[in-house]
DNA sequence: TTTGCAATCAGGAACTATTATCAATTAAGG
DNA sequence: CCTTAATTGATAATAGTTCCTGATTGCAAA
């Protein structure tokens, strides 16, 4: 019923800390590597447990997208983000001071619009330098 | 090296159709129940097949989904999305003629762009009734 | 300090959505 | 027809994530 009074544990403190430090948005996995370099034996679960409760209180981003992993950014400041379709990589898009999506939009077909999500996507400068992989 | 020449396929022409008759954007296997309808013994292995090779020739539609199953749309035309943060519902969003995104982004960080998603975010008709869920 | 207990943990099993494999079938051109 | 390779249904495999277990731990009341 009542929502659980959340404690402090020095798993979800590292977990934060380390992904504060990364300006590339990392996966879970990801971030379970650099963890466990100061907390050996870290597990993934944990990682992926603190990362959603981290999410749903508001602390970190999570930037989902289709197949692959979730990506995580613990800058909550208002941006958007560029994605690779080749390498899938993502970066924050700089340039983009306003926002680009009317914000006034309250009401569509009877929704109750809450937000929007926006995502630019491209090729990364080092996929343009590779040779281009036929299909 | 060449790619492998595509022949007609009662299974294909069925996903099809089936897909164009909804205005839901639904997902592979609400696909397969209303196509099994019509060929009893289609696989969901099949389905799947098609579908990802129709989005390849440009046929139809796949609306990434965060988390959930993918959702597919007969309609190409340039139109966006509603989507319920309740139960997941996708709706097209009418009343937005103009893209909301300036389409002369070509470049971004060294990121050639190629596109952008845009998805609105909210609460459907059907949520806003129910009693709100505690959480 | 000590104690009680729910929040949290590590490890691993289970789950979900999707893709890969493969022998059998079938569309299509000659 | 006959040949060929695209396609199929069935099933196995994979990837990412969540769930379950019993052990540990943060925290506040005693
Ligand atoms: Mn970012
Ligand atoms: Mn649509
Ligand atoms: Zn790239
Ligand atoms: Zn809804």
């Amino acid at each position: 019923m009542s929502k659980p009074i959340q404690r402090h544990s020095r798993q979800r403190q590292v977990i934060l800390e380390e992904l504060r430090m990364q300006t590339t948005h990392p996966t879970a996995t990801e971030l379970h590597q650099l963890a466990k370099q100061r907390l050996p034996n870290l597990s993934l679960g944990t990682v992926y447990r603190n990362l959603e409760l981290l999410t749903r209180t508001g602390l970190i981003r999570r930037l989902d997208t289709r197949g692959g992993e979730a990506r995580y950014d613990g800058d909550c400041t208002h941006h958007f983000h560029v994605r690779c379709l080749r390498c899938g990589r993502v970066n924050d898009a700089h340039g983009l001071s306003a926002a680009p999506v009317k914000e006034q939009v309250q009401t569509l077909d009877g929704y109750r619009i809450l937000g929007y999500r926006l995502e630019f996507e491209g090729i990364c400068p080092t996929c343009q330098k590779r040779p281009t992989r036929q299909r």
